[in-house]
DNA sequence: GGTTTGATGAAAATGATTGTCAATGTCGCG
DNA sequence: CGCGACATTGACAATCATTTTCATCAAACC
């Protein structure tokens, strides 16, 4: 068993090659991408990182909150480098077009609800899809 | 061609007992399921159907709007028999409890939000987790 | 009854994700 | 600066929900 080292926050995080490839990567790259799409990228680039280890980082920055994800209706998850604002996202369905919205107005609503019906402790998913402006028919 | 009295589902559909019992034993449970949960269900109830025909069949119901899906966090699909209109859904994130909820503000806000982005066909998928009162911690 | 053609289902395929575990790299500490 | 504990890595196997294959079956209609 672990002795009486400090178990505060941060300890046994270590900052490696190919953490920082991960999220460089996400950084260079600025729509969704799923952790293959993110493995051949970095392969592509010379920054080779193990597929199990981009899974891995991918899972660990999403849990901390550091990027964004969505779970497509492939059900493969997509990854993106995010503002650390909660927010929606408002993607189109033709060209993937994603563009970043906040609801203060979905927020109150949601919170009202669930505690209308006794619910506590409140999380919410919310995504709209639709077409943009250049994906839209008839123009 | 069939003559006038049923076209109901249009050429090419069939009723089978598979199909009824996928449907009926959706009518016996008021909770979501799996595709396997089901077909586990209806084997243990004696009413053996297929497990690719349990996928066929939810997957065509949800098509067809008569089921309601849920894409869970672990990227399994669970499906129930919800009222035909458009509503949301609150779940608890202890024991599963699940209330269907309608939000006009936020159908409202959804399509504001879009038609300003230039969107236009816009859906939304909106679902809302929490602990409900029995599960809420310190009460 | 016969024919047409959608429906069925067992097994194999798929494909994303996770587990295994030995090898390796980091970092605290003396 | 060197050591050693232990976090991390990664090739590969394993999992697991879902889909495809394809030969067989049975509604619906004649």
């Amino acid at each position: 068993m672990p002795m009486g080292t400090d178990r505060t926050a941060g300890i046994g995080v270590r900052s490696t090659r190919q953490r920082s490839a991960v999220i460089t990567a996400l950084g260079e790259v600025d729509d969704f991408r799923s952790s293959q799409e993110l493995h051949d990228y970095l392969r592509a680039k010379g920054d080779a990182v193990g597929l199990t280890t981009v899974y891995r980082t991918l899972t660990a920055l999403a849990a901390a909150g550091q990027v964004d994800v969505i779970v497509r209706d492939d059900g493969e998850s997509v990854y993106r480098r995010c503002s650390g604002s909660h927010h929606h996202h408002l993607v189109c369905r033709a060209c993937g077009l994603t563009v970043e919205v906040t609801g203060p107005t979905v927020e109150t609503w949601a919170r009202g609800v669930a505690t209308e019906h006794g619910f506590t402790d409140v999380s919410h998913t919310l995504e709209l899809s639709g077409l943009c402006s250049m994906c839209s028919p008839g123009e």
